[in-house]
DNA sequence: CATGAATGAGCCTTCATTCAT
DNA sequence: CATGAATGAAGGCTCATTCAT
């Protein structure tokens, strides 16, 4: 159970001795990887880095892509829950809303690296079949967590949500993706408009 | 003044028999590359399929940057002028509308792989600078002609779009890219969602 | 006639017209090759830099190594009879020994880079045998100028050469190549050296 | 300490094991390299001649340049010490100079290719300062060796020499040169010139 | 468990050379 | 005569992966 929510889906899960390994060491790959891309990192340069050996990566990890599936899918994981504190100690939908909205913009900053990773391999996955399941899982995690802000927002503003779990991902995703892109080309106020718009387009959901 | 309009703006212009060798070329690898992703695609795959030599890929592009990135751009300028016929003859917004909601989705299908490949292009800048000018060209390239619609839309409804161009660009775009998603997934009804969305889209824009 | 003079050894004389072509070519080449290197320039490299096309250099050369070979040849030529003029005219040995260190002083800094071709070139011949013939005619024309100064100097000195010809060309080539090398290391008095240690040389053949 | 003597100076000292390996390999490589040239021989020749793979020799050096300028560079450290024991056993100064003359003759022809390499090397550093460092402390080395002949002979001599170090090797290095381009042209007597030359030349540096 | 040496297929690129025009 | 488009073999190098220790 526990395994199932902290590991990438598409591995069976093992004994947890080998489950923490593996966390451990997809933990430790998670900046290099964030930092240069997928495809323009080497095995060899994640080894490097992080000091771990290139046989370790392979004795805990299938392939390079298990290696980044699991980093991307940890990654995601602790940025799904994020806004939990938020949506469960928030009073008025006013301030649910700008609480959400301060999430986001700061884990714009802050995590710029590793969304952006996120969405490369998100990319890849349109090309290789093999990131399918993992990308899939990490899209119905996100789903699960704009949609319990949404909801939320729609209790305590006494409504109801005008619109279905999959379309509000697909509009906050989408945003917030122009705000990295935005920001990454170090336009200024990205991360303020990000906060702004996001107040706005939850209420826009009503 | 056509050169300027079919080949990538990152080149300088040639003589028009280079530039017209380049475009052909480039034409032709077009749809191996989209096939397969701009990683996972070498040069050789490029011959290979299209039955050109490796050296004249060479002998016409600087390097593998440089033909991916006028291929892509020959591939997003049609694009770009597909909805000029739907905005120059439609006589009601409701015209227009319905036009480019039936324009995307069929594109949406069709040239499914050569979408693909302008985000999987988009999203590679976002590690690597080489690609930078021509995806900001390209986005320039959607900007203008989703504006165009918009403002349309406007005029013939009588009204003024509440939007600004960018902003109209990023939820099209997102919307667009969405629903690329889902149609890849193989979610039957992704083109259908994207022609009535686009409309209700476009109607929000006022 | 003429041409056994001003054209490669190793190639059969032809029309006048043709070998004025060659001499030419190979002439407007000879910068571009000296400049780079034997190895490090291409025939791409000759033709962007000269303005010629490069179908015209496989037009009048067989290869890259016969233009090559031809260019360091006119070359040396040229630089053989630097010293024809002290030779003809000093009064003195003590005038011919100033004069030809003055002599090779100044091609060591003005033609640096054509000196330095040459022992490139002589240094291909000791893998390949293709530049084996030119390479000899150069090695017998540059022996036959410096037994011309040292036979000179001893006949004004009213004395006779006490090293034969061979001797005498090995001894002052290995002194001026060291001097190239150190001019080429930016030593700031290598020209000096040269000069003074080449009247110094002349001098001991006696 | 050992390591500071039998690797290339530009490389920084590794573990043991490596550069052990280094050694190994560069010294397989090393026959190949000396048999074809620096520009003609590629690592797949050098691969394939010696059986290793075309891995391995990326795995132990940086580059091409890196692999062959330790190659040369073990194969001049050994020459430099060929003359250690001639020096320290000889009891005249006639008896050093016949050894001496005898070690030059004997490995002009036993290590003709190696020799010709390290010119080759050498040329190339006229163009590329890529392997400038090692030229510099080949030349060093030799340097040395040639003093410590021509000091001891002095000695033995009771004599003081008339020429410094760096000019030693100048003469010494340049007759070698030439005595090593004859012999690669079969000329018969070349050794035996060399031995009787560098006899004399050796008395005339007192 | 863990290591890192070793592999070789594959990548992008360069280049002398050919040949249709 | 002269051109430059086209070729493809060969080059140096990267990299995920294997495996003996």
């Amino acid at each position: 159970m526990v395994d199932a929510v902290v590991n990438a889906p598409s591995r069976a899960v093992r004994t947890d001795r080998v489950a923490a390994r593996r966390r451990e060491l997809a933990a430790a790959a998670l900046e290099t990887i964030a930092d240069r891309g997928f495809a323009n990192t080497g095995l060899r340069d994640i080894a490097a880095h992080t000091g771990l050996s290139l046989g370790i990566l392979h004795y805990y990890f299938d392939d390079k892509d298990d290696l980044i599936g699991q980093a991307v899918w940890q990654s995601k994981v602790e940025c799904a829950h994020r806004y939990d504190a938020v949506v469960a100690t928030s009073l008025t939908s006013a301030e649910l809303a700008e609480g959400f909205g301060a999430e986001l913009a700061a884990t714009l900053v802050a995590d710029c690296a590793e969304h952006r990773l996120w969405y490369d391999l998100r990319n890849q996955a349109l090309f290789q079949n093999g990131f399918r399941d993992t990308i899939i899982a990490i899209d119905g995690l996100l789903t699960d967590m704009v949609w319990s802000v949404v909801a939320r927002y729609a209790e305590l503003s006494g409504s109801t949500p005008q619109v279905r779990p999959a379309e509000a991902y697909a509009m906050f995703d989408g945003f917030f993706r122009n705000s990295l892109i935005a920001h990454l080309r170090d336009v200024p106020d990205a991360p303020e408009n990000l906060r702004i718009g996001a107040v706005r387009m939850l209420h826009s959901t009503l």
